[in-house]
RNA sequence: GGGGAGGUGGCGGAGCGGUCAAUCGCAGCAGACUGUAAAUCUGCCGCCCUAGCGGCUACGGAGGUUCGAACCCUCCCCUCCCCA
């Protein structure tokens, strides 16, 4: 019904091609390839997944990246991107890219940012120079960076936050969301001086805010649907909300969503997150935790989380996974990798960077063929009892 | 042989009469991290325990001065530096 208003680029489409339960199993074409959904995207906020060359990530079969508008803006600075090509030619991934709006910025630098109608107003993190991002600059800025999905500039509420605020916060994010598809179409038409489009075939995604509230987050997709998106994202979760209440969210929100295109969680989650929001209707995540855990020693494994800096890894010759086919895992020991983070070698991000990347990949696989195969409830269960256990050594 | 400096918790290194079991750094042990201000941050780190403004043993060794000593005095042991 609303999502025949929506604007869709021939390079970009959504095709669903399997379906189990809530769970959905589908393809996602863009400017620079196809993404098989549900899909995992790592983190790349400075145009690198930190640890990792491209060819890692190609190699272990990442579909798609992020990047930051936030801190591509500030350094290297997006014109200068654009002067180089776009994002893409600028840092040598040819497979889809999406840029972040600097929503999430609005959250995790709050104590030196103001928010407005306007905007917010942040002082850098690098410098202390301030800096307005708008609906409209952040719009302009991911233009110039080109990437085949670009998030529309919200406000991520933390948590916990008052229904009052939370309803205010939401209803900013809806007005700025209305912003952000104006201004896009307007670079889109080629009636935005200065704004250079490095990609033409780039899609905006909205973002339903609203917090815990149900209510709010209803009518924040009601309202973010009718203005036309390519795809829908949820907002504002994963931020300390205990895990039942991100799931009911996830599971009430979803079903406000147009079904034919796709539906992004953003920054979720652990590996039981994202089993049980695919569940839930959930095509995109994206999360720093296996790239961030991995570079602080927090290893995912089919048997569960493994600090590798505890001291019972010291002498342990086995695989950190040995259900696992990554290189670190066919290759090296615990106690090689236990030596090689407590001895401060960059070589620990990396191994353990790759091998947690390959963990959610691989999760994502099977999540995939489990629908494909309409074995997904079976699959979810198994995984999830597997995932509860306790870490093991 | 002569002159000088110094010995403090696993290591380095503060303290130089009184809440000193002892600043701090490193090492060690454990925890946290969810659209990346993060290869970061937090806690513990003499021994014992009911874990506390708790008990015990402690600052090379042995004595001494003092209400009180890691800090002052005496002797002993041991390092290091300079000159022969």
């Amino acid at each position: 019904m609303v999502s025949n208003i929506t604007v869709s680029t021939p390079a970009f489409r959504f095709v669903l091609t399997a379906t189990d339960g809530p769970a959905r199993r589908g393809e996602l074409h863009t400017p620079h390839g196809v993404i098989q959904t549900p899909a995992f995207m790592p983190v790349g906020t400075q145009g690198t997944v930190k640890a990792l060359r491209h060819d890692d990530l190609e190699a272990l079969g990442a579909e798609i990246i992020l990047g930051n508008t936030y801190h591509l803006y500030l350094r290297p600075g997006h014109q200068r991107i654009a002067a180089l090509g776009g994002l893409h030619q600028f840092i040598g991934w040819t497979r889809p890219l999406l840029t972040d709006s600097g929503g999430y910025q609005v959250f995790s630098l709050a104590d030196r940012r103001v928010i407005s109608e306007e905007g917010a107003a942040f002082q850098s993190h690098l410098d202390g120079s301030r800096h307005l991002l708008t609906p409209e600059s952040a719009v302009d800025i991911q233009a110039h960076l080109g990437a085949d999905i670009a998030m529309a500039f919200d406000e991520c509420l933390a948590y916990p936050a008052s229904q009052d605020a939370a309803a205010e916060s939401m209803r900013r994010s809806v007005r700025w969301a209305a912003r952000c598809r104006s201004r896009f179409e307007q670079v889109r038409g080629g009636d935005a001086a200065g704004v250079v489009v490095t990609n033409p075939g780039q899609a905006l995604f909205g973002i339903v805010q609203g917090g815990v509230y149900q209510d709010l987050r209803d009518e924040s997709a009601a309202r973010t649907v009718e203005l036309g998106f390519e795809g829908y994202a949820l907002g504002g979760l994963s931020v300390g909300e205990p895990n039942e209440v991100m799931y009911a969210v996830t599971e009430a929100t979803t079903r406000h969503l147009p079904v034919g295109q796709p539906r992004y969680l953003m920054g979720t989650g652990t590996p039981e997150d994202l089993v049980e929001s695919v569940a839930r209707g959930i095509d995109m995540f994206d999360c720093v935790m296996p790239t961030r855990h991995a570079r602080n020693g927090q290893l995912f494994t089919s048997q569960g989380r493994v600090n590798i800096k505890n001291a019972r890894h010291a002498d342990d010759a086995g695989p950190l996974d040995p259900a696992c086919r990554c290189f670190t895992c066919r290759r090296h020991s615990r106690a090689y990798l236990r030596h090689l983070y407590m001895a401060g070698e960059m070589t620990a991000s990396a191994l353990n960077t790759l091998h947690n990347l390959t963990f959610y990949l691989d999760t994502m696989r099977r999540i995939r063929d489990a629908i494909a195969f309409r074995t997904f409830e079976s699959f979810r269960q198994a995984f999830v009892r597997s995932a509860s256990a306790p870490s093991c050594d």
